[in-house]
This record gives C-alpha cells, sequence and structure tokens, in this order.
DNA sequence: TCCTTTGTCAACCAACAGGTTGAAAAAGAA
DNA sequence: TTCTTTTTCAACCTGTTGGTTGACAAAGGA
C-alpha cells in the first residue's frame, strides 16, 4: 500500500522494532531468540518481524523449523539520504539568511516596502 | 507518550508530512499555505502539522492570526544518528564475517588433502 | 509412528491515526 | 461595534496497529 519510504519510516516508529534491529546487529537471530527478552508473546514478536520485513529492514531464510532474521541496512542508507537532504537544505537556507541579515544595513527594524502577498 | 525517536520515525511515516517539510525547506509558512497543493481540508494539515510539532520537527510563531511554520532539522540528526550507527555496525559485522570466510580453507569438500589455494 | 520444537494463521479486541464537518477562538479590518 | 481571515477545537467515522488466544503447519527427534 504504502511507499517504500513510509513503511521504512513506520517500521521504525516502534521501540521494539528498532530493539530487534538493535539485536540483529550482533548477528541473525531466529524468531524465538528475538522474542524471548520482551514480555509480549511470540506471535506479536512475528508480527513485528513481518512489519519489518515488509519495509525491507530484515530478509529470512529457513534452517529446518527455524527462520533466521537478517539485517539488510540498505533501507537505511534510502532513509538517511532523504534525512540528510533536507537537513542540508534546511541548513542552507538559514546560512543563506545570516548572510543576507549581515549584509542589512545597522539600523534594527526598518519595516518599509514589505513584499507584498501571494493570491 | 512515546518516545522521542519514536515520534520522529512516526512523524516522517507519512508522505503528506514529509512532502510538508521538503516545502519547508523553502521558507517558513503559514496552514493555508501549506494546506493549498493538497485535497484534503485545512484542518487535517493542521493536525499533520501538530503531529511535526510534537515530534520536534517543526515549531510555530505568531504573526497576527497567521502561525508560520518552521522547519527545525536538528531532530533529523537524532534519525541520522541512530540510523547510523546500526547501519555501521550490521556493515561491520558483515566485513568480520568476509574476512573470516576468506580465511577458511578452500570449498566445502576439503577431506582430500587440498592445500589451501586462495583467499 | 508419535511427540516436540518452531513459527504462522485466524479471529478478536482496544487504542490510535487520518480524515470529515461544524463551531468557535484570535486577531485585524471596516 | 460588526465582519473577515486564519486557525484550532470537538465530535464523529473508518481503517490500521499492536496486542491477545487458540489452532495448525512444518520439520526433526524419539
Amino acid at each position: 500500500m504504502a511507499d517504500s519510504l513510509s513503511r521504512a519510516f513506520a517500521a521504525l516508529a516502534d521501540p521494539t522494532r528498532r530493539d530487534i534491529v538493535a539485536r540483529l546487529t550482533l548477528g541473525d537471530a531466529t524468531v524465538s531468540e528475538l522474542a524471548a527478552p520482551y514480555a509480549v508473546s511470540l506471535q506479536a514478536v512475528s508480527k513485528h518481524l513481518r512489519v519489518l520485513e515488509d519495509a525491507g529492514v530484515v530478509t529470512r531464510s529457513r534452517d529446518a523449523q527455524r527462520r533466521p532474521v537478517h539485517l539488510e541496512a540498505e533501507v537505511f542508507d534510502l532513509m538517511t539520504t532523504w534525512l540528510e537532504r533536507y537537513r542540508r537544505q534546511a541548513q542552507e537556507r538559514y546560512e543563506r539568511l545570516d548572510t543576507l541579515l549581515a549584509d542589512l544595513p545597522n539600523g534594527s527594524d526598518f519595516h518599509e516596502g514589505a513584499p507584498d502577498e501571494r493570491p
């Protein structure tokens, strides 16, 4: 349904899921292993993993009855790219404004000739 | 209620809100100005802005009846830091595994006295 | 074969998210 | 004062989320 950026951000908007991601940087793990630290049911963790999988944050393979979960950090790049882009643009705009203000004559407030509103 | 990272990720999990953020890199804007491009009601956009504000993504000042919205990109750093940290850890682990595999004797069938050939 | 381990599926529930409409507040303009 | 603009609040509706429990499937081990 939602685009991949939305799914990715939404997937990491849950503290349990972020915790699972943190755990997975130490190595692949099974559903039971991942569920162990939490008070919730195994099924709840299984659902969390599905959300992470749909977001492309993890992939899963098979080892007998087990379904080892593997972290796929590429999606992080997508998010980081988005974040950095707009943080950078905001920063640049701020710096331009800074220069503009520095170039202004000394008088603190001269509000003559205010720009007209757009219709 | 939720922690600030959760609020931040959740705030950006909606395409309309990401669009609003993109728009705000061009400069501050009022609620009506921000609402104009969308098919939804002004109230709906007002709600989106509240979510962004609660997440610390924007701040709002006052100018007569208007409430100019200003982008605060510092939260992005919080998210980027989180993302980069775990992406980096995952990457490092991958590289260690790579080295480990490279150090192994060649191939799966080495019970036939094959001397080590190449990394 | 039967039993155990591991995980998912299905149905259900309370809470929340994103949208609507209508009313009202806040500030200026006439 | 009254009228207009801009924005929020309140109530409501619908779909989604995160959780539950119970049943079941899949794969090995006894």
